[in-house]
DNA sequence: GGGTGTGAAATATTTCACAGCG
DNA sequence: CGCTGTGAAATATTTCACACCC
């Protein structure tokens, strides 16, 4: 893939970006500079620049970037022109939260099913997502051809299921477990480890 | 600071080599090897010498570092040697849920109170730390010496309690807003933005 | 003038490869 | 002999600086 020479890092940013576009286009904006968005986004503007490069040109010299156009096309190179359905595995405590906030939503995801194995244990806690079984969830990726997982149940139990999903067809896992998923070359693991986080700032305070 | 010249990332990997150990520790191992050690964490077998290299030598030539002593090594370089308190700073959905993950407290952080604008409510979550209203957060802060913070407010008042914390005393902070925080240089913001990570994902599937 | 696009330089990080020690 | 510690090489990423265009 011609991905490959784009550095993860780029794509990391290239959401935050869009972020700050999306706030300039509330305002009202109509073009921005490398500079401006470049300040918002809390990186140098060459490196703003550079990294748009990597998809195409989109400013005009002189004037800047503009907002609209630029916003639709990260979009786009993103993959998140269309709705992605997202399911949650694990609605414990961590996962019960995570389907509660709204911060996916609010971003274009859908969380459109969450499993447990202890479904009804899960849906007392004032969840308007639909929380089935966790024997259901190998049907029901494949049946909706769902591609993108969220993964909040305990270390133990996390590879077996990544298995799970993997070959029900999921390409990608956001996994909260402290583990290191063992996953073919096409499945992409996004870990988000809270407590690694919170270590890694221990660090830097005196 | 000598800090300056180690790669940020190494420091990130430190956490999870100690991870590692931890397990290692349990399982009555004494000595590992980088090999055996890297693999477990996901690395090149020479970058985690070169990471472990960075602050001291630990190793054994022909057999392999001792895990206790670098458990303990590690954990001292983090600054992990005493329990650190720890305030959470919006208790609403996700924040409450961080109140109930077990994570923190597992890896040895102390959630010692949490903050909201609402208390009752929050009190109302079955959450077992004390919750006191927003007003009463910069004392706290500053009579109990805390260096570290959670924050899990809306976007909006992000930066306003970011610069309470800062002028508190507070000298880590992890947040959950999609903002870009502005503190001073030696105050560490890390940030966690769950919908970017799952936007980063959206990316890699086709 | 102002601001992008981009090769080239500078920096940062990873990986190699091997000397040296237990 | 096995495995660490580490300079040196290779790669990756960021930043510079300037040609070029509006």
């Amino acid at each position: 893939m011609d991905k490959v020479d784009i550095p993860k890092k780029a794509i990391y940013r290239l959401s935050i970006y869009y972020r700050c576009l999306q706030r300039l286009k509330e305002n009202g904006v109509e073009t921005v500079s490398s500079t401006a968005l470049a300040r918002a986004a809390g990186v140098k503007p060459s490196q703003l620049r550079k990294d748009l490069a990597y998809f195409g040109q989109f400013g005009t010299r002189g004037l800047g970037y503009p907002v609209e156009l630029l916003a639709t096309t990260i979009r786009e190179t993103l993959g998140r022109e269309r709705l992605q359905p997202v399911v949650l595995i694990g609605a414990g405590n961590l996962g019960s939260a995570l389907l509660r906030y709204q911060g996916f939503q609010k971003e274009g995801f859908e969380v459109v099913a969450a499993f447990d194995s202890a479904p009804d244990a899960a849906r007392a806690r004032g969840i308007n997502v639909p929380v089935y079984p966790d024997t259901d969830l190998d049907e029901f990726l494949a049946k909706n051809g769902i591609k993108l997982a969220i993964l909040c149940i305990p270390v133990e139990f996390a590879q077996a299921t990544a298995n799970r999903l993997v070959a029900a067809g999921v390409q990608g896992i956001l996994n909260f477990s402290p583990i290191l998923l063992e996953v073919p070359a096409d499945v992409t693991v996004n870990n988000v480890d809270l407590a690694l986080e919170l270590e890694h700032l221990s660090y830097f305070i005196r």
